[in-house]
Order: C-alpha cells, then sequence, then structure tokens
DNA sequence: CGGGGTGATTGGTCTATGCCAATCTTGGGG
DNA sequence: CCCCAAGATTGGCATAGACCAATCACCCCG
C-alpha cells in the first residue's frame, strides 16, 4: 500500500482534469471514471465528494458534476452584508423567511442569555436567507430586544435590517463582537443554501453593542465556506 | 423512502446514546452498531463520520470510537495567538516546525504579493504548530518581510511572534486585517493537526500593518473547525 | 408544429464483503 | 516479575452491485 489512499489520488487527477476547464463544464460521470482508473464508484465519489466540499464541484441528481461555481465572493461582513456588499459591487438582496414579535420564554433560552433578556421580556426575531448575486450565500436569523412596531414593513422596505434600526427605529449599533466556527450543513440549510448535507459552513454569530454598551442585536448566521470569506479588520488595542 | 436518508437517522440516534457520556467514553464498535440497528458497517461509518467531523467523536484505528474530546476552546484571535489565549486562562505554546530568512523568488508568488515584495526582496517565514494546553490547535505560517538578525533565537526564547516583533526589532502592528475561510484538512494538516483528513478547518489569513499602512506581517493558519473559535470585535466605523 | 409523456441517463443511498493497518490483549519465555 | 511476541479486535480502505429519484432527450401524438 502506497501512503496515501488511493481516493486522494484520483482527487488529484480529477483536480488536473479540470483545472482549466471554465466554470460550468460537464465532466465525466461517475460510472465512467470508475471505469476509466480501473476503480469503484463508491472511491470516485469519496474523491468527488471532497472536490464538492471545497467548492471545486458541483453535483445535481439526473444531470450530472460540474466544475465549480462563479468562483470565491469575497463579501466584507464588517458592520453589515447589504452595506458592505454593495461596496465591492455586489447586488445583495434577502428573502425573509420568517419575522416574529415575541415574548421569552423557555424556549428561547439561547437567545435570552445572548441579550440579557429575561422570561417576559419582548424581542424580534428575523430569520432570512442572504443572496448575493441571486445565490445563496448564507441563512441568517437576526435578534433584536424590545417592541418594534411595524418593524416587518419597514424592514422589507428598506431591504437592510442596520438602516431600518438606524432610521426607523433610532437604534445604533457602535461595536460588534463576531464569532467565527466552523459547521456542517443539515437538512434544512442544505435544502436552503442548496449544498449538500454535510458541506462546511462557516457559522458567524454577532452581538451588537450601542453606546451604552447595551445588546441591541444578537445575530447567527451561516453561509457557504466555498463561497463566503469573513473579513474584520481591527485597529490593535495592544499597547 | 422516508425524507431524509437513513444514515442520518442512525447519525442522531447515535448522538442521543452519547448525550449523557462523559468525554473519552467508549462507544459500541461499528460492527456492532451495524448489526444492532440493521444495517450495513459502511451506512454507520457514513454517520459517524459526520459525527466525528462535527467534533462529537473521535476515532482511533485498532482502539474505538470515543465521545469527543474535552469540549469547545474558545480562543479570542483579536491581536495574538499568544497574548491573547492567555488572557482566558489558556496556556499556548508552539511547536516551531521551520524558520528561514529566505528571498523572493518564484516560488513565493503568493508571499510576495500579500506583502508587497519584490523579487529578490528579503523575508523571514515561520511554520509552526500551535498548542492550546497541550493539544495541537492549528498550524500557522507566518511572514516578516526584512532581514532580522538572529530572529530564530529570539523567537524560542521568548515564544510570542508579536512579542518578539516588539522588542527584539522594534516592529509595532497597529492595524490587522483577518480574513476567514473553510478549507479541508490534507494528508499534511490532517498528520500534524490530528484530525481525519477531510474534516473541515477553519483557514485565517492575516496580515498586520504599521503606523504607516506598511505590511510588516502575513499570516497563513489553519485551526481544528471543532476546537476553535474565532473571535473579532470591532467598533462600528460607519456613519 | 407544439406539447407532453416515456424511457434512458446520472447522481444518491445502501448492502454485503474482503483485506489492511493500528492497537490492544494475552500468554509464554527470560 | 517484566518484557515482548503473536493473535484477536477495531477502525480504514476499497470493491461490486442493487435500487431509487431527479433530470434530460427524444419521439409520438394531437
Amino acid at each position: 500500500m502506497s501512503e496515501l489512499p488511493k481516493y486522494y489520488g484520483y482527487k488529484m487527477r480529477i483536480l488536473e482534469m479540470i483545472a482549466d476547464l471554465p466554470p460550468g463544464s460537464l465532466i465525466p460521470t461517475e460510472r465512467a471514471l470508475a471505469l476509466d482508473f480501473g476503480t469503484s464508484r463508491t472511491t470516485i465519489r469519496k474523491a468527488i465528494g471532497e472536490l464538492v466540499a471545497e467548492g471545486k464541484l458541483t453535483r445535481t441528481q439526473g444531470s450530472g458534476t460540474y466544475t465549480g461555481g462563479p468562483k470565491i465572493t469575497h463579501v466584507r461582513q464588517l458592520t453589515s452584508f447589504t452595506e458592505d456588499a454593495k461596496a465591492i459591487g455586489y447586488t445583495p438582496s434577502s428573502e425573509i423567511l420568517d419575522i416574529e414579535q415575541l415574548h421569552v420564554d423557555d424556549s428561547h433560552a439561547v437567545e435570552a442569555q445572548h441579550m440579557n433578556l429575561s422570561h417576559g421580556d419582548p424581542f424580534v426575531r428575523v430569520k432570512r436567507v442572504r443572496l448575493g448575486n441571486g445565490e445563496p450565500l448564507g441563512l441568517e436569523t437576526a435578534c433584536i430586544p424590545g417592541e418594534l412596531e411595524g418593524f416587518a414593513g419597514h424592514l422589507r422596505e428598506r431591504g437592510s435590517l442596520y438602516a431600518t434600526l438606524r432610521e426607523d427605529f433610532g437604534i445604533r449599533i457602535t461595536e460588534v463582537e463576531d464569532g467565527v466556527e466552523t459547521h456542517l450543513a443539515g437538512p434544512e440549510e442544505a435544502r436552503l443554501l442548496k449544498v449538500e448535507m454535510g458541506s462546511p459552513l462557516l457559522r458567524i454569530d454577532r452581538t451588537g453593542f450601542d453606546d451604552d454598551g447595551r445588546v441591541v442585536e444578537w445575530t447567527v448566521g451561516h453561509f457557504c465556506g466555498d463561497r463566503f470569506r469573513f473579513v474584520a479588520r481591527t485597529r490593535a488595542a495592544v499597547a
């Protein structure tokens, strides 16, 4: 046995094959590749599986396997998805899945903890799919403490959560703390983001503070690992 | 056929099984689970595979499959690994794999681009494994432009790259830009970080600037997705 | 000429099985 | 009593094949 698994060798060979192809090119079928390489379809699928997870290939049942999507999508996440995406010539949009004015109960333990809320306190929760140039990039759930009258209408009109909070409710976020971890796509995320189950995602949670240091926003988002890049610029506070 | 794949159901059942177990507990063998659930070992392996990728299980050939490690390790990456890790009561250390004083040639295209260097310009490159409480957390390669005399010795003594630059070479980093993406572990990363090939990692690249806006550091790191959390705190610059 | 149905194609999932490599266990020899 | 060698156990890799579901192309019918 050689050092590396066979499937890894085939992965590299496929990587060479697709290196020069334009995005969206159809590659040979799994059965054909297995035959060509003299291996089994299972092994080819494992090789292709990793390339898919890396965003270098996409596969569609019944159709075929194609070379990677439109390419990497750099998106700054420094202040707001909408505002930053525009700044780099990217067309952002959102599809609102759900807006609710809620009151904290036992099912909101996580939200309450992050926003320092108690049982019965009001907050708004918005669930959205974030799109870039029409393609789904991420799934975001934002929570804002308080009772926000007519919030849904304002948000739909402006498109941007931050703009809505600022212009319609006088809520200004002056400092944010972002946390980034990895996460694997579950059934819901896979469906909404159009990726395979188990695909690596970036889980980005954000806590927004106002001038008085109060939490005025808490958001959790899951973004496609291969299409998204989180960027933070920080003035070093160290002496 | 139900909506969800079978392996996903088994994954959830295994998740329940291990929910109450302390970290490090041995779970039944793959063959036993396959028999119990009335399915094939292949399917069980797929279920366990995802749980491993999520950090909930670890498996060792010849030994068995065990419940997840010591739990999530929050690490701030705001200024410096060493300094921040200490601040939250975590014992950081590094294992230096390689230190080189180099001059830009054709093989350093990426490095040169990020540091705005030209052919022949000198820079130092350090490759380290970052450890937290003795466990490998990440693999980092740092590049610093310039000719740094006695750099290796100073770094080994101080342990911290930032402290070395500051104290021994008068290089002060006042602003950093961090980029975060996902990345799957390749053979080398898998070996050094003690994770499986294909495990999701956080790829964190950092560009450090001095007061004059010059690039004085460029670093790329790969960190275990399940043991690491990137945190950035930003004063919103938006009007 | 247009539209819809039908079958071939292709990826998605699962089974059953074999062998390899790392680890652990056990027992015998020094 | 300790150490180590050999066998049993366990995960790691790969094979061959079956059936399902989504898609696509083509042909037939209106």
